[in-house]
DNA sequence: TTTTTTCCGTACACTTCTGTACGGAAGAGT
DNA sequence: ACTCTTCCGTACAGAAGTGTACGGAAAAAA
């Protein structure tokens, strides 16, 4: 019961940052949901205790706002950067479209299970809702402005954005457990690139 | 601060059964998700005290457990159901998938939001995961027979069914909010008729 | 009318979470 | 070396949730 060694070398206690209190929260959200973010969680998977919190944060939802918005920022700037990807073949820019959102890597795996807990989240806090529309909306224009160059025609350019968008987010929803693999996303994958290349025109 | 009238007759105090709690946890996964069903909340919701559960219920897992099963009997019942009406015209019979799929009525509306809720306990509950893989598998052939049947290709088939297929969990994803309300499903649903009417054969 | 069963209220113990107050160690600056 | 700031540990209070024990009212059966 006495203090003991604290044998704890600086390189085993390295100060944090309110960026790694942010990097662990959001992998409670990736492994249990935006319900699974507790402070007591948290601190002890980063190895410390609550008060290392409440010294970076003010409250709980000071945490979730930051984590929020942190999350809208790379949204952001993740659609300015496929934005400027264009090139002069827009086919082969909508593949790559494809790849990016359909690529189940690690790293996009933990982003596709973060993003379903938002929009979880976005079921009880209509300000994370409205937040996620505009990802939405956001990220299908990428889609379309791919299908206008393609087709020619804006009407069937925003049913085919709308159509695949969907689709890809059904498959991060229905797909998105480790038990089924990239598989299906390869699946999805050959859908729409062999729809891209055996399509015909549309008959008005 | 006394006992006062305690004026509730018989017709205000009608004895709960266990569906009739079922019948509660669901609205309250419904509105919060599952980490909204409390059995102090869903207690007060039907007026009564946690004594009434602890009766009908041996603990909060049985709830749990009983609510996903009654789940299970009726997606299984709505899949004979959908499959004994199969008539001679396959693309009428996709159309009436589609209808009872994307309708936006009340109570579709709570289904959807519980069958949400249902997909983010699958994250966290192996069990609940495999019954969903399950579910999708089921109603995903219920729209490969119908493409089987229209394009002759079971290869295309397989593919169509699980482009629209995901649409729609995608679609149930992404606008499920109330503030966005059917004009996006009628949307989607015109998206399919339209492919259904206009699609031409694949060139393979 | 008794008696029994069904159903619910009340009270208690326990756990788990948040938030606050306060103190102290370790760097950083002087 | 001394101070100051930064960062974290500890302790306490309080809210909310679960489960158990027990008693009692009310319907149902006898």
């Amino acid at each position: 019961m006495k203090p003991v060694t604290k044998t704890r070398k600086r390189s085993e206690t390295p100060r944090l940052t309110r960026e790694d209190w942010l990097d662990a929260a959001f992998k409670a959200v990736v492994e249990g949901g935006f319900d699974n973010v507790r402070v007591l969680v948290i601190a002890d998977a980063l190895g410390v205790t609550r008060g290392s919190f409440y010294w970076h944060f003010i409250d709980h939802a000071d945490l979730i706002a930051a984590l929020l918005a942190r999350w809208r920022n790379r949204e952001l700037e993740t659609d300015q950067m496929l934005q400027s990807q264009s090139t002069a073949d827009p086919q082969a820019d909508l593949v790559q479209l494809l790849e990016a959102a359909l690529a189940h890597g690690g790293v996009n795996l933990e982003n596709i299970r973060f993003e379903l807990a938002l929009r979880g989240l976005g079921r009880r806090d209509p300000a994370v809702a409205r937040m996620l529309v505009d990802v939405d909306q956001m990220r299908m224009r990428l889609f379309e402005n791919k299908f206008v160059r393609l087709t020619g025609d804006s009407k069937t350019a925003t049913e085919l954005a709308a159509l695949f968008y969907l689709a890809i987010v059904g498959s991060n929803q229905a797909l998105s457990r480790p038990s089924s693999p990239p598989q299906v996303k390869e699946f999805l994958k050959g859908i729409i690139v062999n729809y891209l290349i055996h399509r015909q025109a549309p008959t008005r």
